[in-house]
DNA sequence: ACTCCTTTGTTTGACACTAAAATTACTGGC
DNA sequence: GCCAGTAATTTTAGTGTCAAACAAAGGAGT
């Protein structure tokens, strides 16, 4: 194992790795960043003189050695840095701020609607407030969107249950904020969270799996987030599990979302009368708890859909581990005595011990994957967000100034 | 856009990359280089002199200019490096010799038992014979497997067809043969040599959908090969179609490739008496090419099958192009009717107009993908190949010698 | 023929990164 | 306490790449 993330950084690319990793990981010496940068400890030590006289890297305490001179421990500033991240969905965009540790600082939420013709300059008022009040710290903006972007760079957004068609959120963010602004898919961003905060630092494959209202997926493979030809890798909701299932949200009939999305187990449960017309999913899962085995087969039989359709995914892509999470995890224990077997049933001998890590849901996660994006920023070694990733990096670690 | 191929290339990458750089392309001006890989002009004029004066490169005429200084095109010495390709089956090994600029220069074939416990030694001495008859020009050996390679770096290969398991095959040829060795699924091979001489040349992420005795699939994701956690992603021929189909070599039933391989369909066609219980492939074919539209109903449920298959995998990995190959591809005009309409069913309004490109098959196709990985090992930034390809890239451009 | 323009290719000085040697700061055995 | 051993860090000298200035080689207009 050369590096830890990706293929070792060169330029401007090295001091924002060096800030990156030690926001990520625990104080480490210049060795042992070097190692993991795939860097020489001549410069990092150079590097990081630099960055100590910035005031964005202090020393810590020497650890005691086993027979050699110790460690002098590099640690972040408190405070150096901080990104905001923001989440739009139906009804309102939800912000955070998060230092360059992972550690969420503030978490606002704010009425927004996306309908109106109008939206990326509401969405632009309601960032520039908390931009202005972070001030000078302020290393970038990330945005997730229910939808699929053009690249990262640009950030031309097409989202169909938005009424979205190339909505140039990123080009508008960047008149009015004057900050480096990254948008995303919102599920890419949980992937970018997971990269830099999560399993990315155990891992270098993996799929991140979300249920919810929709079913989405995010990919890391080799490293980096797969996003595709047209920045909509990932859209497993519209796979076609069956020849005559029910009417989709994109038109086609027989999607998995249109089963097991929110909408489609509601529509499932009100079927079979297990809630009224007017019962919502609470409901549902209420009863499931309750030890109703009807509402218990809903899930079970969604969960059977979920591991079949994953199979397909896996066998293609044989990732390392999946990740689920999501809106819809709440109710987790009752899709998994479907999902489990479904899964593993048809993954060859090799791959049946694949690892899923079921993670807890927050209502925070999507913004914070949306900062995510740019504290990812400082390792995008081959450059995939172009010049806003730069500009972080630069505000990150450039030597002038 | 600025590289053609991956990121910038770096050290002892950067001779290799322009002499790939030529093989791949017409001869190219010093600026053109430059800007291919991502260089600076001096740099490339510096390499370059190394190479002239090394005889791998050379000068060639001056193209008139239209209003500036005229270019002198650099292009490669002929013969200057041979790349040797095999690829191993069931009954024997292919074996090329491929040229910089990818001109076939040798084909055989020999017989071969893989079932043999002394199968690698064997393979080494079939080899052997031609790396002798190369000699110096010889830039390494390129092997493909019908199985599972744990990195192309050591070369490890699980092939259950051929009860493989951990059978050192790199390692052996390594020993026995002095020369940088590159071993790979061989589906994989067939993506190298469209990474380097035919569709990566215009495209970044693809598939490369293999139809014969197995249903086989490679994918580059953002100009690279992705090889997956345990070197077995695109095993697409077992993803789950049916839930009560014929039984798999797998062991499992209704894979998609029970349906759909040269085993399924003939199985097929004998179960509606197409053809006779000893009857073959080519029979089906050539009823379907003489109306026979019961042979042709088999084809095209054959067709839909892959179709549904891959929509689902266009939705998850949304490639610009698909390109289908393989030995069953003669007979595509028949699968076609059903496969077309299936696959374009479920794609998003975005991406029904995706390309599929229909590749005409050769025999030597297989072994030529081998040499191509060697051939791309220039191109390799990222160091997938690890020593090997570094190995590769030294013989090719290295300054001492 | 002369001048200006355009593009290619080369030279030069600066700079980032490195390998290897030197230095520093400990531990552990005596 | 002294010495050998060990590992982190720094220094030093050298290499590869680049930006910028420069030289070369033509076209097009006058």
């Amino acid at each position: 194992m050369v590096s830890t993330r990706g293929s070792t950084p060169r330029g401007d690319g090295v001091p924002a790795a060096i800030v990156g990793l030690l926001g990520t990981r625990k104080p480490s010496s210049r060795v042992d960043i070097a190692r993991s940068l795939g860097l020489s400890p001549a410069t990092v030590t150079q590097v990081t003189r630099d960055l100590i006289a910035r005031g964005v890297v202090e020393e810590r305490v020497s650890v005691p050695s086993r027979g050699g001179r110790p460690a002098k421990l590099l640690g972040l500033v408190a405070g150096a840095g901080v990104a905001l991240g923001a989440t739009v969905t139906a009804d309102r965009v939800a912000l955070v701020t998060v230092e360059l540790d992972g550690s969420v600082r503030t978490w606002t939420q704010h009425p927004f609607s996306p309908n109106s013709p109008d939206a990326p300059r509401e969405l632009a008022e309601i960032l520039a407030g908390e931009v202005n009040t972070i001030g000078e710290r302020l290393l970038g903006v990330g945005v997730g969107v229910p939808g699929s972007v053009d690249s990262q760079e640009s950030g031309f957004v097409r989202a169909p249950s938005f009424g979205w068609h190339a909505v140039p959120i990123g080009p508008v963010l960047r008149k009015t904020l004057d900050a480096p602004v990254l948008v995303d898919n919102d599920v890419n961003t949980l992937a970018a969270a997971e990269q830099v905060y999560g399993i990315g630092r155990d891992h270098s494959s993996y799929l991140v799996v979300t249920i919810g209202k929709g079913i989405g997926c995010a990919m890391v493979l080799d490293k980096a987030i797969y996003r595709g030809a047209t920045g909509s890798a990932g859209e497993i909701g519209h796979i076609p599990v069956s020849s005559d299932g029910p009417v989709c949200g994109c038109g086609d009939t027989g999607c998995l979302e249109a089963h097991i999305g929110a909408a489609g187990l509601l529509r499932t449960a009100r079927e079979r009368g297990l809630v009224g017309a007017r019962g919502r999913l609470a409901t549902l899962l209420r009863a499931a708890r309750d030890g109703d085995t009807a509402a218990q087969d809903v899930y079970r039989e969604a969960g059977e859909l979920l591991g079949r359709s994953l199979s397909g995914i896996v066998l293609t892509l044989d990732p390392e581990v999946v990740v689920l999470m999501g809106e819809g995890m709440d109710a987790w224990e009752h899709w998994r005595p479907g999902f489990e077997p479904a899964l593993r049933r048809c993954l060859a001998p090799t791959r049946a011990e694949l690892p899923v890590v079921v993670e807890p849901w927050r209502d925070d996660q999507w913004a914070r994957g949306a900062a995510s994006l740019v504290l990812a920023a400082p390792f995008d070694t081959a450059g995939n967000g172009g010049e806003q990733s730069h500009r972080v990096r630069a505000r990150l670690g450039s030597r002038e100034t």
